[in-house]
DNA sequence: TATATAAATAAACGACGTTCAAATAGGTCG
DNA sequence: CGACCTATTTGAACGTCGTTTATTTATATA
């Protein structure tokens, strides 16, 4: 009973995305099953397979889709305060509760392995590249005088750091005898890294101190 | 054919987890399967299931041995070093060179999902505990002036840093434009943080800066 | 030597990802 | 209007997975 044209491809895959994300919410990635997304928009297994390639085609759209939401949800964050440091702040408040809100989304982002010889989708790519931007735009301005290769690196391990609090809150893995709430830690961490950073700007006139020892 | 007695309970799960460690290395997560664990030590699926609960059993035993390992590592790394801050860089730095020599059961170890219902089994958390004590030994002496909460905030969030650090340049997504090594990174990060701190604590002459705002 | 018991197996179950021949429905052309 | 063509959709199958179970086997003991 091949009926036809009652949706098109892209409303397909669509509608297959908003269940793959409904199931993950709902009852977890292990849960996220070619059968299961089928089913829920009135479908059979194999219509998935006309829409994407496989398992991981699906997944890594999800992926798209939830970096788009997140991107959105710092925006908004953003959008409320103006000075670099208050910005930096935001963005960590903003990544810690969207991962929060959906942390089985959020973890599938940076959970899920691909095929060894296979690397990010380009668009992945990009859409992470624009987070760092944004992270090192604020950085700059805390730091005028960093070349860009220096404000590079700040913005990858001072938002490296942030996720990793992140993760590790998510997972209850930083959780040692009483447990400070995840965002007084991340912003305990942007601040002590801003401090230092401007710090070691103002007092040797540039360069941060030598790291290794 | 039921050879019996050839290799007690424990030489078995020995053997097992043995079998586990070298399959995730050589072939990665997804090959982790029982009957492959079963067939590298010479016995079939249902003798799994003697030594161990079940898979998830077995993840978490592979688990903990990695842990473990983790930990020698950077006892050695210790060893070497004496005062706080460079106690402090030389663990970062061994956390990554860790992680990066063994990605696959380092992954295993913060991406396995539990059931819902179950929480980190025991011995696990209390591994992980001594990491953050770790930590925070070095910490207490950087920051004599802090109070134990704080220390233990401290070292939460710093090695949540690192943590994140570790992850993200892992799994390549840390990578942008040209990519400083991850090493720099945890180094810039922890330098930055100690920065910081002993500046907070030496210009206040006690608390850190508000974190918020 | 016979027997009880621990150890190990083989076979089965349902669910999974994936593939593919077959069936079907809509548009098109005679 | 009817026959065909082709894009969709299905159903069934394959091999693999985690897990459970009845059954077999080898050893220790009596």
């Amino acid at each position: 009973m091949g009926r036809r044209g009652e949706h098109t491809k892209d409303e397909l895959a669509a509608m297959a995305l908003d269940a793959a994300v409904a199931l993950l919410e709902e009852e977890g990635p292990e849960r996220l099953t070619t059968r299961a997304v089928a089913g829920r928009i009135g479908y059979t297994v194999g219509s998935l397979y006309f829409v994407f390639r496989n398992r991981e085609d699906l997944i890594l759209q999800v992926n798209e889709r939830t970096l788009d939401e997140l991107r959105e949800h710092i925006a908004a964050a953003l959008a409320e305060v103006s000075e670099p440091r208050a910005s930096l702040l935001a963005m960590g408040r903003a990544y810690l509760a969207f991962a929060s809100a959906h942390p089985t989304r959020w973890r599938l982002i940076f959970e899920h392995t691909r095929a060894p010889g296979s690397d990010l989708p380009e668009p992945l790519v990009r859409k992470i590249e624009a987070f760092f931007l944004q992270v090192a735009e604020s950085i700059a301005a805390l730091n005028p005088r960093a070349s860009p290769a220096e404000v590079r690196r700040s913005a990858q391990s001072l938002w490296g750091g942030v996720h990793g609090i992140t993760v590790l809150a998510l997972t209850g893995k930083l959780a040692i005898g009483g447990d400070a709430p995840a965002e007084v830690l991340t912003a305990e961490l942007i601040g002590r890294y801003l401090d230092g950073m401007v710090d070691a700007d103002r007092s040797h006139g540039r360069a941060p101190t030598s790291p290794l020892r």
